[in-house]
DNA sequence: AAATCTTTGTTAAAAATTTAACAACCATTA
DNA sequence: TAATGGTTGTTAAATTTTTAACAAAGATTT
């Protein structure tokens, strides 16, 4: 697609939040939105919103604005949001199964197809109507149902060991929910998100004045 | 405590990152440790180890490293993690189920004390031993426990309400894991979490490519 | 105790990101 | 059709963050 220069990672963050925006005001029959509209509801500057834009190319009519459902189609071809995504989720603990039934996943195109866990009670049963399958089938289940992205939701001690396995299966893009970097080869995709450090961040600005 | 400063974001992320990998050399007998132990740990260089620590003051010796045990509490003080934290969920759907039962926030001085719903299938219920009370208690309960924190798990359309709510009744941290965009004073930190959004990260990256 | 080896803390440079400013351009109105 | 108002796309400036370099200082060796 575009892409000829470096993006920065949190545009890409931004226009996750622009879509959505867009998409709601598409709904209620807005049909045109200015930067300044889509800087108010998504709690940036408009300057950042054209700038975030302008990396992929001009989307808007001068002296007018953005058409809300051009815009939002364009949004949604630029994060790959065009077609739908397969997902497996590795852990089938409470975290796992919690986002394997997220609607908020579907909503934007994932479909969770399988689940992976090691605990012998677990195996062969269903969490959401997805079937839960041992560690040692990820690779065969991964070709057969094509899927392309990962979730590490194991404990940290397990992490390296999960993210080496889907590497091996073929996934290219892996979140890991565990708390402990893990090192995978430099074409995959990995993103990293900490719970408990979302609220070491609250603590820090807070701890002060308790 | 320090912060005459202003301090990256990211910054406190990475602190978090180091604190684990010290617990972790320190239980292993590792007394001392280097940069560059810390900065291959978790994933970053060595001299980023080192600007982040100096906003704070001066932890190591020169020529030797740093002491695993004392660093490790350095940085949870400076995290604000020297004493434990008292957390409200609202929203008892499939993520604040999740989060109400999920170890690692234990594990790091987090204690979820009482989850609100509306929903009054599961009013009065428990979530692992947490009492799920009205959201019209919520002020009530928030001022009793002495609750500092408050998680979002509500659905898009509820967040904003809710903050209002949880900063109404005092809480001064949020973490909103809705995927949109919320208001709250500017003494109250406020933390977004998407995690669609996270998934959305690796689609972008990948799209081209698929 | 001098020399050497290490690793920190700090300063300077580089790179990345955000903010601000404004020319270009479209639509509307006089 | 000229003038006005409004909003984008783009360029430049400012700010923030990261990286690199190195002097300072502790430990070890000769």
């Amino acid at each position: 697609m575009f892409k000829k220069f470096k993006i920065p990672d949190a545009t890409i963050g931004r226009l996750s939040m622009y879509s959505r925006y867009l998409s709601e005001a598409d709904e209620k029959g807005i049909t045109t939105v200015s930067s300044q509209d889509i800087a108010q509801a998504t709690g940036v500057t408009p300057a950042q919103v054209r700038k975030d834009l302008a990396y992929f190319g001009e989307f808007g009519t001068r002296g007018v604005g953005y058409n809300s459902r051009e815009l939002y189609t364009y949004i949604m071809k630029i994060l790959g949001l065009d077609k739908r995504w397969s997902i497996a989720i590795v852990g089938a603990g409470n975290l796992g199964r919690a986002l394997s039934k997220y609607k908020g996943f579907q909503q934007r195109g994932f479909d969770i197809v399988c689940i992976f866990d090691n605990d012998p009670k677990k195996i062969g049963k269903k969490l959401a109507n997805i079937n839960i399958y041992p560690l040692d089938q990820l690779e065969e289940k991964v070709k057969e149902l094509k899927i392309d992205l990962g979730i590490i939701a194991v404990p940290a001690s397990a992490a390296q060991e999960v993210a080496d396995m889907l590497v091996g299966a073929g996934i290219r893009g892996i979140i890991n929910f565990a708390p402990i970097n893990v090192t995978v080869k430099e074409n995959i995709i990995l993103r990293r998100v900490d719970l408990a450090a979302q609220l070491e961040y609250l603590t820090y600005y807070l701890e002060e004045t308790r």
